[in-house]
DNA sequence: AATGAATGAGAGTTCATTCAT
DNA sequence: CATGAATGAACTCTCATTCAT
């Protein structure tokens, strides 16, 4: 029989790098970069160590590969809030579920790039920087504001305020909703925060 | 000369004991438990990295080590609680301020044995279970239950929206409380979740 | 379409041993036996990585069969020597111009071979050995005495006068000479040390 | 008993490092660059394979090491050369001498980076570059014109005449001089291209 | 017969831990 | 008691070789 043609080699290759990536993904987040061993990918992804060696130059790259995508994603998640059904607070409660328990790893691995940007090839830092905290919370600003309009939300500095509550939840993606007793809080409590 | 006697070798050693675990609270506590290399602890000690080995058998008993006195510590802290001065709503804005500021490193180690408990011994996560979030809310309940009394608090079950709370300051203290533009969340903002 | 026939076959098989021993031939002369990869070879033959081991069954067999061919073609030439126009000085000139110009990858990999035996596959070496410098050389010295008694040549046990100037010769080919200023020595200046 | 003090703990990482960067000469001279593994220099110097990292952070490094010493004693040595007793013609006899007999390991290393500069460290290869050709070769034209006036040498250009003449000791020393039935050329043999 | 994705042994390197002094 | 040189297990990465297609 004659050898694998162009177009099934491509798709081979494309789902071995997904494989890879998602693996990378999920254990960057739960473990950090360093924590993160090659060896550890492989398993999760269910190939062998070397063959990462094929798809991503280096483990660098291949975190490098994850946290663009990821950027990328999270920009165009952000901006489409807008656009969503419903009030100002409905539209960012939208957001606040969504980013809580659907992109939850997404979410887990950029922040901890942004947390400690010396623990991870500084290519990473510098792409995460460049789609910085301004990026993923401007489009949300006149959302806010007309919330605030409407009597929705409390009175000040919207972008303090927005700054303020995402970093609360940032900082809640991060904890990973363990499998404690009363779980993570529920959206609603968080919501009061910005709540008039 | 004569040589030291058993007191003076005694104090040494104390200190000697003492200056390592405060370099390994700090640097563990930025850096993780991976993250923290025996180097850097000998290094902000100011001691050799074989003297390290003279107080602790391994890297994994002095975390253990320093994760346990913290534990404490704050087991003590919460306790106090009830009897600071001023209004329920007073008491816990009170232990929120201390947790994000004044105690900070601590607070953030253990926090992180509770966040990544794979990725540090397996004894000191048994550890930090064992004082599990029961132990440290608890003491918090009536307080909580008082402030509902006097409708400071928002009404609902008291563990459960303390333990969110906590979990929300958890959370935050985790994030080191970065350079950002804005800052962490002003305590007032965070109490807007349990104020009624 | 009816397959090929066996004859047809064995050109294909004939043409793709040769097109990977060329490709073999000029990589290992110029990166040496550890310093070439399959893959390069691969790819300098235009063939895919794996079709290397239809042919030969290991980097080392190839290696080893490109040596041994190498070999026998030296082997021949020194032979052919006596029979070329002119005094033996202007034969000994032939083929010292030979050797460093016109067949020159073939040299160096032979003198690569001889060099460091360690470092390539120790059945190459031995091959190497076998044809050792007295079957490259033993037919010259019947031509160096002829010059030696015509006057040609310099006085002293021709064994030993010849061996030296190959060894001159073959650490030559070894440099490949470079694109160095001044470029190789003329072959008259190398020839001034046989002369009389 | 007190701890090593500072002059014996230098004594010691003065030894190790001298032991190291020996052992690399001798194996890098002979194996090159690719062909030397780091557990081979660790087995010569007779130390662990960890150890090298404690004294040079890669490698690479520790080539580069090497490399930088031995062109700065080379180029001691041929600027010595025209101070040496003797005429010209024993002037350049001597440090011919020298090269191929007590320096060989230097020059070998040293002509190995001249050669194949692609299978060095990057900075090795520059290294090399600055100490070009030129200036090992420049201080010898003077005496070698010397000998050009009183008779003893053949006329043409010195730079060109050198260039070769020293090109083929290179090639030679490059050889390794091995165990053969005649060994290596005499130095007079060589001689011979350079004498009137 | 031919392909190139996949494997795994072995290389260079790091770092917790030991030990002679 | 204190030091830091030395070790070796474990990590990241490379590449000869295999194998499903």
């Amino acid at each position: 029989m004659s050898p694998l043609n162009k177009k099934q080699l491509d798709q081979i290759k494309d789902e071995r790098r997904a494989q890879i990536k998602e693996a990378g993904l999920q254990l960057f987040a739960r473990h950090g970069f360093g924590g993160t061993k090659t060896s550890m990918i492989a398993a999760e992804a269910g190939v062998s160590e070397g063959l990462i060696y094929r798809y991503f130059k280096s483990k660098d790259e291949l975190f490098i590969s994850i946290v663009q995508e990821l950027m990328e994603e999270g920009k165009r998640e952000t901006e489409e809030v807008p656009r969503l059904p419903g009030s100002p607070y409905e539209q960012i409660k939208s957001l606040t579920e969504n980013m809580l328990s659907e992109n939850k790893y997404a979410f887990m691995l950029i922040l901890q790039a942004a947390r400690k940007p010396e623990e991870i090839p500084e290519e990473a830092a510098k792409i995460f920087e460049s789609y910085s905290a301004e990026v993923m919370i401007e489009p949300l600003v006149p959302v806010f504001i007309k919330g605030q309009e409407s009597g929705e939300f409390i009175a000040g500095d919207p972008h303090q305020l927005l700054n303020w509550y995402m970093y609360v939840i940032n900082s809640l993606i991060l904890d990973e909703v363990g499998e404690k007793e009363y779980g993570a809080p529920s959206v609603e409590l968080l919501m009061r925060m910005l709540k008039s």
